[in-house]
RNA sequence: GGGCGUAUAGCUCAGUCGGUUAGAGCGCAUCUCUGAUAAGGAUGAGGUCCCUGGUUCGAAUCCAGGUACGCCCA
């Protein structure tokens, strides 16, 4: 053959079984990089309807990891799919270039920490070194992008960095300006006096260390009646120089108490926990009683400006520490700061940018906050304010730079003010299809209902610059585009502008109300703001591209992790409600995150990362991405290892890469060319009929749940079809296709499997698009030369109703569920397939019945019985036994109903069933009194029945007769020897067409036996010479033979091909 | 401390409206089948359905409280 082979030009390049996927992937992204085929996906739809996708810049600040491959590929799926469905789908990328992760590398690199080394560098310097880092690692990410898969339009990438982009994004500023939402307020950040700077959350969670600190309990004397004081309870005494209110809850109840400390007010249920058994609660305190009263301050260094030092209510206040009385100091906490602008209280600052108190508080000027808590505990128990005193131990902060405590301290901060448009980002929230659905009202709808002011700007210095400007006398303009900037600067703008600081701090502005010199505010904003701008930045609109803008706006679909929701999932919809009023996506997929194998965060510093380029380079982007998309639900956390995806190779990828190959090998052969060959499919045998129906099926499937961003489920049934693809049609078909003739019924068989194999690559192809660009260019290019020469290029499958039979589909589900219950019922009985037996006895009646006796010839090659039969009444097939219908005498009978279960048990269940036959009712005895029960309130069930084996599942149950009559044993030697004379050709290396002689000795009865079956023996093992007794055969390969106890020696020899 | 999510076999996951014996694949053991396959088939071992309480005749499923992990906040 190998030689015919050289000599006959194949149809289809020849498929080994076995393949290295990772390098025949490396083999068709060459053919998709020469080939443009990306760009040409793109061309073929042009001007089609398009379908919007928004690409949410990542940052390029590190290497790509594991997740990164989720959500590319997840990005990547729905673009593919949309394409081969005939929608045109640009697709711009996008990086993520400022920020504080950038500086804080930059920062580690240089060895560095801290804003004050940063400008010792110059901020000239460090920003362009931040610059630099950004690029720094973009070839590892489009690297990694190309070979995953993920066609996204890298050359033509959007940057936050560029000018163009900055200049967008300061439209939208000056846009949001116009409106009256960008002011500058107060904020409280956690602070490190040292550094002289804010921290990041990020930041604080690296420093929290368990400390002991003082914390005192404090009179707060009532100004109406001095004798009567609050109690007040803090765990950072500095603060109380800056106290301007004390607050109580509104659901803590509140008491005069009298004791050795004198008359205190507090909350009820600490009483005894703060002042002990000796105290005495004098009166319930009404809350309206307390709040709005007056008490002298702790301090009075600074007088406050406006009303302050009276009861104010306040929800945040624990019943479990403390009084229940919590003195406010708005300047030092978020809660306080919140307090104090619900009261329209003022706010009091003591201390200074070092952390130190400022020359107003005398006593303790110039000394850091935290060290002067002894000093003010002693003053205030020399003043008799204070009750006691306790050691504190909790958890907190430090900088993770200089592990200096941390403060929590008020700095102006400009915001946004998105509580003014809460009701329109809650309504584009509405028109928003969240997947999953839960986070539509819960995480994301939550966090909208309880929106807070954005705050936006940050002290640092690689960030989009904030473009306000002001002046001496307080005027501030903001600047909304380039053009602008021009007018109001002092001298000419120079031809090479970096937007970026220090050369924008370095341009004065004419203030265009008093005509004085104006400079910038010294802010950088939210890298989210950048970010969230992408569907207008990306575009520099609205100064080009307006109609670019107008046609992809809103996106149609975006997707990232569920650690977006408040950040750009957040940003995206906050800045297109603020300018637009509606959300900038419609449907977002929220994707959970990937963990260990032990279900922990995995990160570089426990080690746990498995680095994608892992599974890339053994396993292959498509068994990645297969795994991803399949093992579970998107938004579920995953747990993650190397080992995990070997399942999806084995399992899948191979098994459609030989049911491919077997197609290749034979089709080969035969010279198979579908375009020269047709046969409609009603013409065709039931099992093609049947596999044609069950891929129909799932082309609706799969389609019905991609259009509805359910990747999971679909490709869950893609397997379950390639499994039945090749484990039932292709097994049940091999002999159609090995067989010599060349009738229809082998056409049928090609035909078949062809349809099926392209149809699985087109469906494949979003999934898995280099698997399935091999298979469809293989089988369709070399027999189409009009065929698009991508699978990418080709429409998507449709289904064909007509084909979808639903009864033959019901009827295969029986009969292979027969099959199934039948083999069970044969290893039970320990009978060997081999071996066969009279009768398989099935219990169906009705619709069920037919489509056995209509497949069953399925039945008796499976199962290897000589005939099936069918028992209506399963009595037939086994005994019975009673069980009560749990749904029905349930809610009859409630509490009896135990008392019911055992009266059924008691019965005798022959005689039982029998009168139900007869009368549909039968009486038990429940508690003394007689209950009539009707038999659709009983279940029966059988159990085995004597000379079968019986296995049931469910309602079904399938037994095969156990008897094995002489005659039956003669043939299951008969196939017993056979099957020896194939195993002993295969490890003799014949090919699968070769023909033997074959000699046999030894066991009169199995010779005898072989004389019997000798027509079968032969054509089974393509043996034309057969002799018995005449010894080894020259050349030949001889072996023992068991069969039923009994030895023959075999001797077979190659009499050449066929 | 708050909000959201997750928890089912050693592992990865299904489990419909509350219903009778909680399933699949992998892995393990035993057997079996096989001239496409790294495969197929069957059986078995393996389960505190995270815990506690409640509702109910009946809870993996509904309710409440908790635990662990993750994310976002504070």
């Amino acid at each position: 053959m190998s030689q015919e082979n050289k000599e006959k030009k194949l149809i289809y390049r020849p498929v080994s079984p076995r393949v290295d996927l990772p390098s025949l992937e490396e083999s068709i992204l060459e053919f998709w990089r020469e080939n443009d085929i990306f760009k040409k996906s793109l061309e073929a739809r042009e001007g089609q309807r398009e379908y919007v996708f928004y690409e949410g810049p990542p940052t390029a600040n590190g290497k790509p990891g594991s997740h990164h491959v989720l959500s590319r590929i997840f990005k990547d799926i729905f673009p593919r799919y949309r394409t081969m469905c005939g929608y045109y789908v640009p697709r711009k990328a996008g990086w993520d270039t400022h920020g504080l992760p950038v500086e804080l590398e930059v920062e580690k690199e240089l060895g560095i920490s801290g804003k004050q080394d940063i400008e010792k560098v110059g901020i000239a310097e460090f920003n362009r070194l931040c610059r630099e880092s950004i690029y720094r690692y973009l070839e590892d990410w489009e690297k990694l992008t190309e070979r995953i898969g993920f066609w996204i339009d890298t050359a033509d990438a959007y940057f936050t960095l560029d000018n163009g982009y900055i200049e967008s994004v300061w439209w939208l500023l000056k846009e949001i300006w116009k409106k009256g939402l960008l002011f500058h307020d107060y904020k409280v950040v956690p602070y490190c006096s040292r550094c002289g700077t804010a921290l990041s959350s990020h930041e604080v969670d690296q420093g929290y260390r368990i400390i002991e600190e003082p914390s005192v309990f404090v009179r707060f004397p009532l100004a109406d009646d001095p004798d009567l004081a609050l109690l007040v309870w803090t765990t950072t005494p500095w603060t109380l120089i800056s106290n301007v209110a004390a607050a109580i809850s509104p659901e803590i109840e509140y008491v005069e108490t009298a004791s050795s400390a004198g008359r205190l007010v507090m909350a009820e249920p600490l009483v005894e926990k703060v002042l002990g058994a000796e105290a005495r609660i004098v009166r319930w305190i009404p809350r309206d009683e307390l709040i709005g009263r007056s008490y002298i301050a702790p301090y009075g260094f600074i007088e406050p400006d406006g009303k302050a030092h009276t009861v104010v209510p306040a929800d945040f206040i624990s019943s479990a520490e403390g009084t229940g009385i919590v003195h406010i100091a708005p300047a030092f906490g978020a809660d306080d700061m919140a307090v104090a602008r619900a009261h329209e209280l003022p706010i009091i600052n003591a201390v200074t940018e070092e952390g130190v108190f400022d020359a107003r508080i005398t006593p303790w000027a110039g000394q850091f906050v935290k060290e002067a808590d002894p000093g003010i505990i002693e003053d205030l128990d020399n003043r008799g304010l204070l009750v006691s005193r306790i050691s504190y131990e909790h958890s907190y902060p430090h900088c993770w730079r200089c592990d200096t405590p941390l403060i929590y301290y008020a700095k102006v901060s400009w915001y946004i003010r998105t509580t003014a448009i809460k009701d329109e980002l809650l309504a584009a929230n509405e028109s928003v299809n969240w997947y999953p659905h839960s986070i539509k009202y819960g995480r994301f709808g939550n966090w909208l209902e309880n929106n807070i002011d954005w705050a936006l700007s940050r002290e640092r210095y690689w960030g989009t610059p904030l473009p306000v400007w002001r002046c001496e006398q307080g005027h501030e303009v903001c600047i909304g585009s380039i053009e602008e900037l021009g007018s109001l600067a002092t001298s000419p703008l120079p031809g090479d502008l970096d937007l970026h600081r220090p050369f924008i701090d370095e341009l004065r502005l004419r203030c265009p109300d008093c005509g004085r010199d104006m400079s910038r505010v010294t802010e950088v904003i939210d890298a989210w703001f950048d970010s969230g701008s992408m569907p207008m930045a990306q575009w520099h609109y609205p100064f080009e591209n307006k109609e670019i803008f107008e046609k992809r706006f809103p996106a149609d679909f975006i997707c990232e992790a569920i650690d977006q929701t408040r950040g750009w999932f957040y940003s995206l919809m906050a800045v297109s409600t603020l300018l637009f009023g509606k959300s900038s996506y419609k449907n977002v997929i929220c994707l959970g995150h990937i963990l260990d194998r032990e279900g922990q965060k995995m990160s570089k510093s426990k080690g746990n990362v498995v680095e994608p380029w892992q599974i890339l380079d053994r396993q292959g982007a498509d068994a990645f991405r297969w795994y991803l998309f399949t093992a579970s639900s998107p938004w579920f956390p995953r747990r993650f290892f190397p080992e995990a995806v070997d399942e999806v190779v084995r399992k899948f990828l191979l098994t459609l890469w030989n049911t491919y190959s077997f197609f290749t090998v034979y089709a080969n052969i035969d010279g198979f060319d579908p375009t020269k060959r047709r046969l409609a499919v009603a013409e065709r045998p039931l099992l093609d009929r049947w596999v044609i129906a069950s891929l129909n099926r799932l082309v609706t499937a799969v389609r019905e749940g991609l259009d509805n961003y359910d990747v999971t489920g679909s490709g869950r049934q893609i397997q379950e079809f390639v499994d039945d693809l090749s484990n039932w049609y292709v097994r049940r078909s091999r002999r159609r296709f090995w067989k010599s003739e060349e009738d229809t019924d082998k056409l049928s068989a090609y035909l078949t499997l062809y349809e099926c194999l392209i149809t699985v690559a087109k469906l494949l192809a979003p999934y898995t698009p280099f698997i399935s660009e091999e298979i469809y260019r293989n089988l369709a290019c070399s027999v189409d030369p009009g065929a698009p020469e991508a699978v990418h290029l080709c429409d998507f499958p449709e289904s064909d109703p007509e084909l979808v039979d639903e009864d033959l589909l019901f009827a295969m589900d029986i009969v292979r569920r027969v099959i199934s219950l039948g083999r069970a019922a044969r290893n039970k009985a320990a009978i060997k397939t081999r071996q066969p037996l009279r009768q398989a006895v099935v219990t169906a009646a009705g619709k069920e019945r037919r489509a056995v006796e209509n497949l069953s010839h399925l039945v008796l090659d499976e199962l290897n019985v000589k005939g099936v039969s069918f028992v209506a009444d399963p009595s037939d097939l086994a005994g019975v036994r009673l069980k009560p219908d749990l749904k029905k005498l349930g809610p009859r009978f409630g509490p009896r109903r135990p008392q019911v279960d055992a009266a059924i048990a008691a019965m005798d269940p022959r005689r039982a069933v029998d009168e139900l036959q007869a009368d549909g009712r039968i009486g038990i005895v429940v508690e003394g009194r007689e209950e009539i029960l009707t038999s659709d309130e009983l279940l029966v069930e059988e159990v085995e029945k004597e000379g079968f084996s019986v296995e049931r599942h469910g309602g079904r149950a399938v037994g095969i007769t156990t008897e094995i009559t002489p005659e039956l044993k003669r043939e299951g030697i008969a196939r017993e020897l056979v099957h020896k004379v194939q195993i002993q050709r295969k490890e003799a290396g014949f090919e699968i067409e070769d023909h033997i002689d074959c000699d046999m000795s030894g066991s009169p009865l199995l010779i005898d036996v072989i004389r019997e079956y000798q027509d079968f023996f032969k054509a089974e093992t393509l043996c034309r010479g057969l002799t018995f007794g005449k010894g080894p055969l020259k050349g030949g390969t001889t072996s023992p033979a068991l069969a039923e106890n009994e030895t023959v020696v075999i001797s077979i020899t190659k009499t050449g091909p066929a």
